[in-house]
DNA sequence: CGGAAAATTGACTTACATCAAACTCAGTGG
DNA sequence: CCACTGAGTTTGATGTAAGTCAATTTTCCG
């Protein structure tokens, strides 16, 4: 069960030897004996606005977090993974609502709670942290990417980071599921439901990607997406290695 | 020295009559005796790829943050001001730079240091970690702003979060200073210069804003200004009150 | 005062949005 | 099994907000 997860520590030799695998044991065990809840495609787990009182382990599926503008129109901040986590950097209430894309499994573990195991255990804490640390710099790469890059480069870097999220980046080709909508995509990236099209479209027409049905595609050739999407946050490559956590919550 | 303060606190119906006062005195105490730093006017505090080592507290002045895209953009991540904290938000390195829009003062205090205080004292824990949140959040903020937004939206929502931050918000009629040219102001808001000028020209023929000079704005009528911008988060309209901090910092 | 950087304004271009019309496909029920 | 349905997707034609290029004007500062 844990073959893959000894041999990719290994590979990681940047890593201080001892960490990652204490670390990732805290991380489990924490939400280990939690109970399990589902959400059906549609649900939401939460609402904008209600108060912040659980932090979530998604063990599978997929969700979008999202705001309602006044005048109707949506702001996407972001999709959440299997493996991830989701309300750490939150406190009072959210400031979006989270709703279930795909069938949902997840964790359920009480602040309070969590607060209480984290008063004498540093490491814990330190690992949390290191979490929210990361929230920000996706959100800050988010920021750039709204702010600076074109329709292409944006589909691009969505499409290179997604892959490198959902930890299928191994193998050749690179396949990735995508199981949000386009309109998804497009209010995530600040386009429109079209404009997404085209691009992934002209993508297609130049061989860069090969459609797989509507939810997945393969990238022929992730360098030209990278040179396109700029450089990804590095960070997002190395966090989260979903071959050592999977295991431990799938144990199937 | 601290009529100002005890005043406001005692407006604060809604938090705890203990905690902002206590909480108000740890977070100075804690940089009251740090060494005071000065960066002149374009100088960097530190560089985007710099090990973070420190937090700073500033003292005075301004600051942008900024990364360069490989292809020459700048995009200015935010901005400090007077009274805020700079650098909770980071593990390892920087992920932009830091650099003085004007003279600037500030208070640094070494991360180990402040673990070391940390330590035993969870209400200095909750009251960083709550300005971690606030940080998150204003990041969140502008995902949506440059998603979203159009150029006046934009340019609306900077000048009430701006006047909000500053704190100048309580005499009528509201003057704003902007330290920042509007190259920065373009490149925050994801727009160009000349863009910004036009906004700022048309808001000035509608009467929302009147220009003092480069840096100095009055804001004629905030409630139009505000009706554009959507609704700017509460949050930024009760953080940080400057007006108890900024006696602790300046007491002159 | 003089010179340079910043700001502003105008003319023109363009990337993306909007509007509209097919097409695809998963689900449903006869 | 297949036709029907409706949401999701794709493509095309056209509109427009914002970008680009270029020319002044203003402001700052030695």
């Amino acid at each position: 069960m844990y073959a893959s997860h000894l041999v990719l520590s290994a590979d990681r030799a940047t890593l201080p030897p001892f960490d990652l695998p204490s670390e990732a044991m805290t991380l489990d065990c924490l939400f280990a004996h939690q109970p399990m809840d589902k959400l059906a495609v549609g649900e939401a787990l939460f609402w904008e606005g209600d108060m912040v009182s659980n932090i979530f382990q998604m063990a599978e599926g997929c969700l979008r977090l999202y705001r309602i503008l006044p005048d109707g129109r949506r702001a996407i901040m972001g999709f959440v993974f299997a493996g991830e986590l989701l309300g750490l950097s939150c406190q009072g209430t959210y400031r979006y609502t989270a709703e279930a894309i795909t069938p949902v499994r997840l964790r359920r573990l009480s602040r309070a709670r969590l607060n209480a195991m984290g008063e004498g255990a540093e490491q814990l804490r330190a690992l949390l942290m290191t979490r929210i640390f990361e929230e920000m710099s996706a959100a800050q790469q988010h920021i750039v990417v709204l702010g600076q890059l074109g329709a292409e480069e944006r589909v691009a870097h969505f499409l290179v980071s997604a892959t490198c999220r959902t930890g299928a980046n191994l193998k050749r080709p690179v396949v990735v599921e995508l199981p949000m909508t386009r309109q998804d995509i497009a209010d995530y990236l600040g386009l429109t439901v079209e404009t997404v099209c085209r691009v992934l479209s002209k993508f297609k027409r130049d061989g860069l990607i090969a459609p797989e049905g509507r939810h997945m595609l393969v990238l022929r050739r992730m360098s030209s997406l990278q040179d396109l999407a700029g450089e990804v946050d590095d960070r997002a490559l190395s966090e989260r290695p979903t071959a050592v956590q999977r295991p431990a919550v799938w144990p199937n």
